[in-house]
DNA sequence: GCCAAAGTTAGAATCATTTTAAATCGTATT
DNA sequence: AATACGATTTAAAATGATTCTAACTTTGGC
């Protein structure tokens, strides 16, 4: 249940003495509930009916608090700025290097693999692992249509 | 050999028409005899002296080029902005989070393990792969010390 | 309920990257 | 080797995402 996710990650938050502020439970609630890798634009228009003037520096604050939390994740995107997303099961993702649009991926041995690589890391330099970023590119079926017919 | 990789690299480009401009040889020299992970700024610093007047936005198009053509890869960087690699052997990165250090992460079955991550994505999602970006964050051993003895 | 520390806000500032328009260059074709 | 045209380079200006600032407000422990 989405519901038992906001708290989930509430308690997270209590647990680490985080403050909690109405700011940063409305944006860790959409976060939460909407998978659409929202930009920092994104959220601030979406929040703007429910909440106005949440200030955009609030939600870089908040993100960038997150992020350090390691419960959400960046996403880098060429076209229009970082991309987040509330990161509850290991999953990575897929980019259109056309259109920007984002796919998740899931598979079961995904976070065995990731381990392996953040041990190899690890191993190999000597680095304090905190997270990782695995993103693929690559063209979606929409902008693949666009390019064929447009006999690109 | 260095000048090996280079000529094999330029040959890569003639052989897809891009146009061989000086600033393009100096820029892919660069990038192959240096495995720094440098930004556009240290780039341009490192050319002032032997090409002065090489225009930022030049550098900007030339790497942007590059990376289109598969040659050399981009890798996000918090601190200072991108760093780009020239990519000969398949590897990976792990970047500090504190002083944004950037190592190089080998291992044999790596092409492998990325590929099947990338066939994944395919299946999955139906994307027309093009590339990938797989990135690992930590402290280094350095910046480990540094927090060790302030007592943090 | 009080208070210090932490968080929020709006607007200004920053700075990496992109755009512009004019000048120059690379190369395919004679 | 000369021509012509599209591609590239340049310097400077414009853009726009992100960060900073200073004043104000809120949170949570006592």
């Amino acid at each position: 249940m989405a519901n038992t996710d906001v708290d989930e990650a509430l308690t997270a938050l209590q647990s680490r003495r985080i403050r909690m502020t109405p700011q940063r439970r409305t944006i860790l609630t959409y976060l939460v509930t909407h998978h659409n890798h929202p930009t920092v634009e994104t959220i601030h228009e979406a929040l703007e009916q429910t909440t106005p003037n949440m200030s955009l520096a609030t939600i870089y604050n908040t993100l960038k608090l997150f992020v350090d939390l390691g419960i959400v994740i960046e996403l880098a995107n060429g076209e229009d700025g970082v991309h987040y997303d509330y990161y509850s099961k290991p999953h990575y993702h897929v980019i259109c290097t056309n259109c920007g649009k984002i796919a998740d991926v899931f598979y079961p041995d995904f976070q065995k693999d990731a381990k392996k690589m953040e041990n190899e890391a690890a191993q190999q330099t000597g680095y304090q692992i905190t997270g990782n970023r695995f993103e693929i590119y690559g063209l979606c079926t929409d902008c693949q249509k666009k390019n064929a017919s447009k006999g690109k």
